[in-house]
DNA sequence: ATGGATAAATTCACGGCGTAGATTAAATGC
DNA sequence: GCATTTAATCTACGCCGTGAATTTATCCAT
């Protein structure tokens, strides 16, 4: 479904079709005719017919009993098939480890998180604890009769486009083939296994979140941990840099004094929040939570001076990528109430166009594990990009 | 040839590998025979001689002579045909307004540019100028047996995505309606009429200013005037926002006081450089360049201050954006060897990633009126996507 | 000079695709 | 019970790129 620099022939205008096809059914809030979904694709009733046929016999959508809403024959709901397809999606990441299994609804359908200490750790370790994690979900998924796309690992580092983990700061990982993470029985599936950044995959499951709202948004996701990643949605789709690591957030400088310049985490990473909320080190995240809940004084200023950071930050990604809403996610989600004011302050003040199209701040409507989602409904997208893969047998 | 998230039928694949083949002849570097043309499109030789025949046709392609390199049948080369198809890019810029028509090849075919200061200019005068200057660039371009494909027109300020100038400050300019700008004689041609921003437009001609080293450069373009603006290009295409309002690198904040935040521009625009520089209020930006030349202490000291500025600003896109390189355009080209130095040194202190791949600082080599030039390369751009469209007859 | 080798360009039969319009299927409503 | 209505399907058609065969035009060895 991406637009080709090749030459194009009617196989790929069959599968783009397709795609469409597929799309269409996917992303109904409810289940739709084939006279529907030729309305809303533009194409003639009768490729719908032809192209519905094909993803019916696939397996990959559903027919339901017709039912008569208006007079006339009655219409065949199509809905997508559930509990068939199921797309694995791993993370790794500072202090747990799991997968989670969707299948083509969206739908979790079998999941296992490990929670562990994963500084510093050895590669080879994770990777063998993380494969054990993957058979078990995996195992569970084909018991209830789905078979496996494939698969995509969130990794909170940066990701070159070979797949090699460049850095992870936190995991104190470095140039490590990513790939070989995996079990090669892992690797296979109609779609493959891919590798990506945990926030851009955790932006990829706020765009589902949204699902309802319908459209195709655009917004600048944050992802708050130990460090400040993010990832740029333009329409819908993740818009990546050259390389895959746009969206690094967290290194923006948002002020200096006379000696140093001050980046985006020296005032809102993980660390330095617990730190000048004056929070003892070590202490669990959700103490700061609590003491800005209960208005304790230092935690309240800390996080307030931290929204103003992340505002001056996201004025520049307001001007440099030109966004309409920030939303905020991870760490920034769970203080919401106390630093999105401070951001909306800043971009209001900073912004030049907001005069015109103000940055809205919103709280990231995505579940606990976002990346993990994420992970596994990029699956999904590459199976919807190119449906003629899946195997058509049982 | 843009992903169509719509049905694709067999016009539409026909237009496309027709714009690919198109595009096979403009982008070589030397004429393309028609297996040439086959062999790196990827399409067979039968759709080439069918798809080639139509653009012979259509008068965009012209066959020389044949040739004979090697033994074998002679083959055909294939050129685009020069001063047939006119291109008019026209800007209105704070010191001058003009008007360039180029043709397929991308060479200039007639050209107008008149000077005045046009801060605080009344927009219907302006335009009946930029309307007699266009006429007569057309005129011209006419005389040489060309017809008019389109135009297109750069402004300094932020559009929205219907053509409405929100503002431009430097000319005084808000919430203005950019197609009434020109006589309507001007809005027709085969392609239309476009409005976009001046550093998007000069990125564009960056792009073309590259185009011996072929493939698809991926660089962020400053373009430094009065105001500082840029435009992010991937992979030989410009990449704006959802407004259009990326890449306004300007008003990112590159330190702070106790009291308040230091943009860009403050420090490194035109004006903050005079003034910085200690050079009298209103002495033209050459007196600048003159003084920095003979290495005057206040002058260098003030470019180099803009140099560390831009550094941090162009850190930031490179965190936000993901970028190989950074290209200095307007006032920073004409002061690169002086600002290049400190701003890689900002990159390299700054940049997570700058130990893998090191990000570049390279001087433009779009020649003078770069927007002048991307505008018309955009029209250009529009014809080459759709080549149909182009009417057969003389 | 001449015939074989070689490569470019063209021709043609073929299969695949979406469309338009006709047709069939299955309900409602008077 | 029959016309109406809407969904879904069927059929003829035109268009597209492919691949193999063919034609064209040169080089090269004899």
């Amino acid at each position: 479904m991406a637009p080709p620099v090749a030459p194009v022939r009617q196989d790929w205008m069959r599968e783009h079709n397709l795609s469409l096809t597929l799309s269409a059914v996917l992303d109904a809030s409810e289940p739709v005719s084939r006279a529907q979904v030729a309305a809303r694709t533009g194409l003639s009733r009768a490729a719908v017919t032809n192209l519905v046929d094909r993803l019916v016999e696939a397996g990959l959508v559903r027919e339901l009993a017709p039912v008569a809403l208006q007079r006339g024959r009655p219409s065949v709901p199509l809905v997508p098939v559930a509990r068939t397809v199921a797309a694995l999606g791993l993370e790794v990441n500072v202090d747990y480890l799991g997968v989670r299994a969707v299948d083509l609804t969206g739908e979790v359908i079998a999941e296992q998180v490990l929670h562990a200490d994963l500084r510093g750790s050895e590669p080879a370790v994770v990777a063998a604890r993380l494969g054990r994690v993957a058979g078990e979900v995996r195992a569970r998924a084909v018991a209830l009769g789905a078979r496996i796309a494939g698969s995509t690992l969130a990794l909170p580092g940066l990701l070159d486009s070979s797949s090699v983990l460049r850095t992870a700061p936190n995991l104190g990982w470095r140039d490590l083939d990513a790939i070989g993470l995996l079990p090669a029985e892992l690797v296979g599936g109609a779609v493959g296994f891919t590798v990506a950044n945990e926030a851009d995959l955790a932006a990829r499951a706020e765009i589902r979140a949204r699902r309802p709202d319908d459209g195709k948004p655009s917004f600048f996701y944050v992802s708050g941990e130990i460090g400040i990643g993010g990832a740029r949605v333009l329409g819908g789709a993740l818009s990546a840099g050259s390389h895959g690591w746009a969206g690094e957030v967290g290194h923006v400088v948002v002020g200096s004094s006379p000696t140093s310049l001050t980046r985006l985490e020296d005032v809102a990473g993980q660390r330095a929040l617990m730190r000048n909320a004056q929070l003892p080190e070590g202490a669990p995240f959700s103490d700061l939570v609590e003491a800005v809940t209960q208005g304790a004084p230092p935690a309240v200023a800390a996080v307030r001076q931290a929204g103003r950071a992340l505002g001056i930050a996201l004025a520049a990604v307001a001007h440099i990528s030109d966004i309409d809403e920030a939303v905020l996610g991870g760490t920034f989600a769970a203080l919401f109430d106390t630093v999105a004011g401070p951001v909306e302050a800043a971009l209001a003040e900073l912004v030049v166009f907001s005069d015109w199209v103000p940055v809205a701040v919103t709280r990231a409507r995505a579940g606990d594990y976002a990346a993990m989602t994420g992970a596994a409904l990029t699956v999904i997208d590459r199976l919807v990009a190119r449906p003629s893969v899946w195997p058509t047998a049982s």
